[in-house]
DNA sequence: TTTAGCACTCAATAAAGGAGAGTGCTAACA
DNA sequence: TGTTAGCACTCTCCTTTATTGAGTGCTAAA
């Protein structure tokens, strides 16, 4: 359907966007002759861009200006002329260092993840907690003071969930720990939607031998379908700042705003778990309006058949496609292995 | 110490100090003498806002600009000139259903109550976890997979702190369901430091009956005391941004840096928890050299007689002080009253 | 098809010239 | 003695005007 180019126009495609993502400069006939020279002279790459610019692969900022590749051009760029760029072995052992859990905690390993991998990148960074199936691994009540108690969820992927809630007069931390018994037997390996459509009435049949805390337990199974199951982390988001496209401050903002929105970043991240692997979405390609000049490159990592979960680098449209695309890989590859450590897998 | 102002200096500096928040333009006599006419002209004011120069309360940008509060300006204002300044009844309404959890779980609601905060002063807030002489409520092993466990340690505060632990062969979850009982009995309303110096020989004693789980239980304890005590949430960076002070990439740059570093926030917070109430701290009485011209008002709540809270708020220097006092108290009021509706107090 | 040459365009930078806000100082006034 | 009007002076900010230079498109020759 798109056509391909000649290998020249490629080879000059290649060029533009990588003196471009180099410095940010529109890049003129000259320069690609001087720094990356073909043996041909300027006019020829200026005929050549002309060219380039009708198929809509550059655009020009204005008369006069050099060229800057179109969201076209990039996705020309990613999809046929970069390679991914392996990081180079001091990198890598950086990578490795960082994302060893100090605290055996999913959490902490996501943030950690996420902070080496802007660090490495200069980006922002996103990454959801352990998705997928949310298996319940163990659902646990505890004594909390006089009419309360604490709920506990704990999925698979290894992340807790807790809440309070108020419980009535008269229930003895005996009765909690019955009830999180019959609980964990009839949830535990299940999932959200199992639960909501089959368990239960079971479960209902079940504790109506404690029929006085039945409702009780009616109440906790509705909390603990209640868990939002999935979180996002993020960090890194004062390295995007040193990217000149992000002087602007309004921008800036609008970034800002829509970063400390949870449910937007959901969005974003779950809109690109289709494929395995490493995904690259370029400027309008990530369906938002807000966010302009943004691309994502992402990559979901599975963890076992029913645990997954999305690590993405947020930057300009002009991002480092090729090396973030390399770093992404090896720390991805890091955490599965850290998170398979940490997971007893 | 510091002499007092007669009154109508006194009246000429808050004049200044609140014309220079509202507009952020250097304010002229001239402007004074207009718009806050003290039945006086220019001349009179430029006289005295000289002597408020030579005193140390005023500042010049330039010559023939108007002049801006000093810290020393901002510091009288504080101490001797605003009076918090009460929220409408409609923006005191917005804070209580804003508070109001949608889900009992502590850290919601002071992301919560950081959120409608930062929206209501257009600053950046803070806000430490509940904090204290962090009481054990409830410790809890639960299994999770084969030679693993959760660790669960609950607070008196209504914080959960989880991490998975290895553990030998063998070990069945009605040996963890022990540890915990026999670990519950021991710790349960008990600080971390009484459980350091005291306890850990009487917890190593009784536990020695299963001697097969002894090294598991003393490494669980080790676990337990290394809990970080303390977490910072924070939010409205992005409203920070409308701040023209903020325009400036660079300051904000190093801002937003310092704002993802949780042991730095920490640090701020806990400098300030010494009294009770409202304490604005300006500008180098932050006693950071990293932040310059950034001022705190930060007030510490407390809840029971052991567990206590800081929320603060960070803006620029120029800081709508009166506003931002009567907000947050405002908000801590309502923040407490929820947090004793959802701890059951 | 490629290249050299040339006129043209346009942003970015610098220099120059007000305009305006604000000050400090002096002298007069109550 | 405190207050005020008047006035010269300062300095930023904005606008205008040149100037520069990178880069283009087009044409004609190789």
């Amino acid at each position: 359907m798109i056509p391909l180019l000649d290998e020249r126009k490629e080879k000059i495609l290649a060029a533009i966007v990588e003196d471009f993502i180099n410095t940010a400069e529109p890049v003129g006939s000259r320069t690609i002759a001087r720094r990356y020279g073909f043996g041909v002279s300027p006019a020829t790459i200026r005929n050549e861009m002309a060219d380039l610019e009708e198929m809509g692969y550059l655009v020009q900022p204005h008369t006069s200006a050099g060229r800057v590749p179109s969201e076209r051009g990039y996705r020309y760029y990613v999809d046929h002329l970069m390679e991914p760029q392996e990081p180079d072995e001091g990198e890598k052992e950086l990578v490795r260092k960082h994302i060893q859990a100090k605290s055996r905690e999913i959490g902490a390993v996501l943030q950690q993840t996420g902070a080496i991998l802007s660090q490495l990148t200069s980006y922002a960074t996103l990454a959801t907690s352990l998705c997928g199936r949310s298996v319940y691994r163990h659902i646990q009540l505890a004594p909390f003071g006089p009419g309360q108690a604490m709920v506990l969820v704990i999925l698979a992927s290894g992340e807790v969930f807790h809440r309070l809630i108020p419980i009535p007069e008269g229930i003895t931390p005996y009765d909690l720990e019955s009830i999180s018994s019959v609980l964990n037997a009839k949830l535990r390996g299940l999932t959200v939607k199992d639960i909501k459509f089959t368990i239960l009435k079971e479960i209902y049949a079940e504790l109506s031998y404690y029929h006085r805390v039945l409702d009780l337990a009616v109440e906790l199974i509705q909390e603990a379908l209640s868990v939002k199951e999935e979180r996002v982390y993020h960090g890194g988001i004062h390295s995007i700042l040193s990217q000149p496209e992000f002087k602007n401050v309004e921008r800036l903002q609008t970034l800002l705003g829509l970063l400390e929105q949870e449910d937007f970043l959901c969005g974003l991240l779950t809109s690109s778990s289709g494929q395995e692997g490493i995904s690259i979405r370029i400027g309008h390609e990530l369906q938002n309006k807000e966010i302009r000049e943004l691309s994502m490159v992402s990559t979901s990592y599975r963890l076992t058949d029913d645990m997954y979960g999305v690590l993405a680098v947020l930057g300009p449209t002009r991002m480092h496609y090729a090396r973030v695309a390399g770093i992404l890989k090896c720390v991805t590859d890091s955490l599965l292995e850290e998170l398979a450590k940490v997971l007893g897998r």
